[in-house]
DNA sequence: GTCTATACGCGGATAGAC
DNA sequence: GTCTATCCGCGTATAGAC
């Protein structure tokens, strides 16, 4: 309460990582997105960038502290996608600007974000991560707006695991970033009746 | 080759369980939705139904019998809902009424199908599983239609993960299974841009 | 069919040398 | 920062009694 600071909404602060960390963490994603986060022990991460169990225990205290660096690599672009929404005039702007945002995220991360929304151990995880849901709740407010109907709730939930599942659907494996980024978006505006 | 089954196409054949392996199988389902399927020990199943680890290996031999056997509560009526649909004389109504059919399934056994679609080792598991892979491929054709185009493909793929995340999707855990299978039904029409 | 008991390996995690 | 070595618990799986 005694500094600017204060005024500001709580955001994500992920640390700055080392570069051998970031290393650790890309590896987790592959191996989580592979074998599932419950599936991907610290062996299989050392293995993969070539050093032993001890070495990661130096850089993250716990497995979990891995989970959470592995989400904040989205977490806060997810955030900043939903201020950048927030900043609009109209709702039907703010919501065509919010799609557009996470689709975009979505392709460009695919691994991470299908993983973010898939993964069971994941999704617990998160549910608990007051920061996440928080987020989570503004982002769906955006999606339904404020009167809350079944087909409101119903759109966003397909939405968001449209989303997630398709940007890694066996299906869609050989398309470019750009073609499966301009597809999604099309069909996105179109579940939601926006203008293309 | 030599007897008369053989004309027939080979079809998912679920063993006739024991009470026994039904409950070891439904209890498996709620901990793999919970925990996710490597995050879930037989203890926790034998727990659950209240006997021991040995009694639970008495009825399976592993546990990838009890993954499959979980998988096949729901990819029995999968492959069933490809071949009602193929039956249909014209491919618009053949897709209506696969929609249809999978959304009443993923509606029916929300856990169940969301687990299949979602879970990192359970897909793995039936990536394996050659007549899983058989039935998608129908499902996928029937979706798409032959000439698979970019737009046709993110589309399939798109309705898939948005059926089963939604069943399971926290926005929607209040409404009843008739109240979600039509918004579901009607919102994917729109996707698919089929009468409504 | 269910139990107790046990084998064996791998999981996360820590201590202490270099 | 990374290593070797180790702890302890829990994982799958099996043997054999009741």
């Amino acid at each position: 309460m005694s500094s600017a600071e204060a005024a500001s909404p709580i955001r994500f602060r992920p640390a700055s990582y080392s570069a051998t960390q970031s290393r650790t963490i890309e590896a987790a994603l592959v191996l989580f997105a592979e074998h599932g986060v419950s599936g991907t022990s610290l062996q299989m991460i050392a293995n993969t960038i070539g050093v032993t169990k001890a070495a990661i225990y130096h850089q993250f205290k716990t497995k979990d502290e891995i989970i959470l660096a592995a989400a904040e690599v989205v977490l806060t672009r997810m955030e900043a996608a939903v201020d950048t929404a927030e900043a609009e005039k109209s709702r039907s702007r703010a919501r065509e600007v919010l799609i557009a945002e996470l689709i975009d995220l979505a392709v460009e991360r695919r691994r991470v974000v299908s993983i973010l929304q898939r993964d069971p151990v994941m999704v617990r995880f998160l549910e608990k991560h007051e920061p996440f849901v928080r987020v989570m709740e503004r982002l769906y407010r955006l999606l339904m707006g404020d009167h809350a109907g079944a087909e409101a709730r119903v759109a966003a939930a397909m939405l968001t695991a449209a989303i997630a599942g398709a940007v890694i659907h066996p299906l869609v494996l050989n398309l470019d970033d750009e073609a499966l980024r301009s597809e999604l978006l099309h069909l996105a505006l179109r579940l939601f009746q926006l203008p293309d």
